[in-house]
DNA sequence: ACATATACGACTTTTTTAGTCGTATATAAT
DNA sequence: ATTATATACGACTAAAAAAGTCGTATATGT
């Protein structure tokens, strides 16, 4: 429970380790995954999710790789959260409304302002905080 | 991902009934898996840890029950969830350190500083702030 | 042409969570 | 005493989510 996921932490540590490298130094997926013994594929997949919502750069072909195309500092970890994992929600009807439960259940709201208070302080955490700067 | 399990929400919804109901009436599972429509064994056992550990009072029998051993606002969120679910931890590496990244990990540190701050949010948080006082 | 990279859909495996079953024991009512 | 109704609890199964793999297409530098 309340458990980040390997594709989240995945995405962090190749965000990190790409910003620590020299700017214009395309990354390959193949040297992240080298390094922190990350499944190639795996790994590859999320670059390229994250490349898709132009967090990264990619370059395709020999000697292709990512590169940052957003400073890390501008962009929060819930934005990142909803590109890997969808809205964010301690609940299933903190994000929509299916639940049997309908209007008897007693914990609804509260519940609810405990997901906000999470959302907010992942709205407050850059990514660069994250990373280390 | 970061989902609160049924587990601790049909805890929570239990807490929030049988406290609206008064102080010494006996609230059996069966009642509270009626009301809410929660699986009665799956309740039942949830129940049974809670009174395993002194949250509520458990009376055997036929007219039996649960009733509230602590009052609510004694109790935080954490304590709950480290019974029902054992210590909260973000990554894997927050709790015990099984990692095959080691010390190469270029996130660790503030991860942790994340989970940290997760835990202290719900440190301030009592159970009968999330059952409504 | 070849080696090396991204791109991406489909699939399988593993792990976690949710729920069930069976049986024992306690107790109130008849 | 018997019955009905409750908690107690270990073992099991089912479902869902997460993690990882496979295959194939495409781009590009040498």
């Amino acid at each position: 429970m309340f458990k980040i996921t390997r594709k989240l932490e995945y995405a962090l540590i190749a965000l990190r380790y790409i910003q620590g490298q020299s700017e214009d130094k395309v990354v390959s997926a193949k040297e992240i995954s080298g390094v922190y013994r990350i499944p190639l594929q795996l790994l590859a997949k999320i670059l390229q999710e994250l490349s898709k919502h132009d967090i990264l750069e990619a370059t395709q072909g020999a000697h292709g790789g990512y590169k940052l195309k957003k400073s890390l500092d501008q962009m929060n970890l819930t934005a990142l959260i909803k590109i890997l994992e969808g809205p964010i929600g301690i609940m299933d009807c903190s994000i929509d409304t299916k639940c049997v439960q309908l209007d008897i259940c007693n914990i609804r709201k509260p519940i609810n302002r405990v997901n906000d208070a999470i959302i907010s302080m992942f709205d407050n955490l850059t990514l660069s905080e994250i990373t280390g700067i």
